[in-house]
DNA sequence: CCAAAAGTGTTCTCACTACACCCATGT
DNA sequence: ACATGGGTGTAGTGAGAACACTTTTGG
């Protein structure tokens, strides 16, 4: 078996675009970085993927990896989130050190779960940012922030379960409105928004569920995504 | 600057999947593999990413990849064909020479264009398949064809300029429906089919230029993708 | 009582569907 | 003449937009 030890190779990187909402704004992970290139700039969480070690010898693969570094970076584990690759970035001078290709990754993050994100992050060194009042960023991560933006809007109006991980566990269709209003950068006619979300709930995708909530206004009824064995 | 030397790396490719339409069928193109591993076997066209070399000394970007490796194994000059990056792939399993990870390209050739790739692929080693009729497929190509083909449908059903690749430069509504039919397995009836494609004309998409195509009954009018400046 | 948000009803438009029918050409 | 595919007309259905209205809470 012929090997490959001929090529020069890249190393390859993976980077998470996390996002959430918080007061109303759509909100991105950033982490301050402490060492150069770029030494005291934000950057998208990420790092290199294990090429070596692990069961077989050959390290982990892409997706592992984004959990990996979700995980270290995060405390969140991944079935709460939805993470999804987005594209591979591979300019020749997109990293001053050498060559470096990296897989870009979509994670998104229901609000309630920020008391772990907190803990798990050092609070100097990580932070959430609006995403129209950023810090310049390092490397291409402003193209690949760009790019994840562009993706979340384009899936959620296919997709409606992205939006659920963008909400807590259980939701008032106001909950689900607000999302799709801050992501869309849009006003939906409630009414209208109300029967497009109750089709959801006939074709079986979305249970009501006992109780009410407060709102500022008159009480909501509660809904819950059914779970399924997909 | 610190630089990177510590960490093993993968070698890096890309995958290109060529589609086409002929003889009524939606076809992908392969080359049949000469060396260890897989010798004999059929494969997606690619090759490893240049790292080293060019301006800058970096080597070449990945959609550069992609596009070399195109005109190298098909004659094809991109700006005629629909090419797009699709996904990274990177089991660690994948390759049994070693860790490789893949990203995956989908390239659209219109038919009017195989006397070129016939002319610069050496007939031996490189075949059109029709894509419910294939054979046993190295790597992980199997996984990554059916990527891409799920891929195609949904960019159809969003963004009808992938189907115009698919056809001769003037067509014939009818040309662009079989299309549609070929590709989603359905059948369309040919009033609502028109009138869909006639709202592309009066929005500036597609202009109708002089001229008629016999077609085996009455002849049709022809149209053509506007140029634009994007 | 008033503000605020939930929830209901009604009307219009527009795209997609189904299906019946006419038109121009090759054989 | 007739088969074949292009092209036209019409009626129904269902989703979305616009907007007026009622209901139930907190202050």
């Amino acid at each position: 078996m012929p090997r490959i030890y001929d090529h020069p190779r890249p190393a390859i990187a993976v980077d998470i675009v996390v996002l959430t909402i918080r007061h109303e704004r759509l909100q991105v992970l950033l982490i301050e970085r402490a060492l150069e290139p770029f030494a005291g700039q934000w950057a998208l969480p990420g790092g290199f993927v294990k090429v070596e070690g692990g069961r077989g010898g050959r390290g982990e693969s892409l997706d592992a990896a984004a959990r990996r570094e979700l995980r270290e970076e995060t405390g969140l584990d991944v079935d709460e989130v939805w993470l999804e690759q987005l594209h591979a970035f591979g300019a020749p001078s997109r990293d001053p050190r050498g060559r470096v290709v990296s897989i870009a990754y979509l994670a998104v993050v229901s609000p309630d779960l920020f008391s772990r994100v907190q803990a798990a992050t050092d609070a100097a060194a990580a932070r959430w940012f609006t995403v129209d009042e950023l810090p310049r960023l390092a490397f291409d991560h402003a193209e690949i922030l760009g790019f994840a933006l562009d993706h979340l809007r384009a899936r959620l109006s296919q997709d409606p379960r992205v939006a659920f991980h963008l909400v807590p566990r259980e939701l008032t269709i106001g909950d689900l409105r607000r999302v799709y209003e801050i992501i869309e950068g849009t006003t939906y006619d409630k009414a209208n928004f109300r029967r497009r979300f109750l089709r959801l709930v006939d074709e079986g995708k979305i249970e009501p569920i006992d109780g009410q909530q407060s709102t500022g206004g008159r009480p909501a009824a509660v809904y819950r995504l059914v779970e399924r064995a997909d």
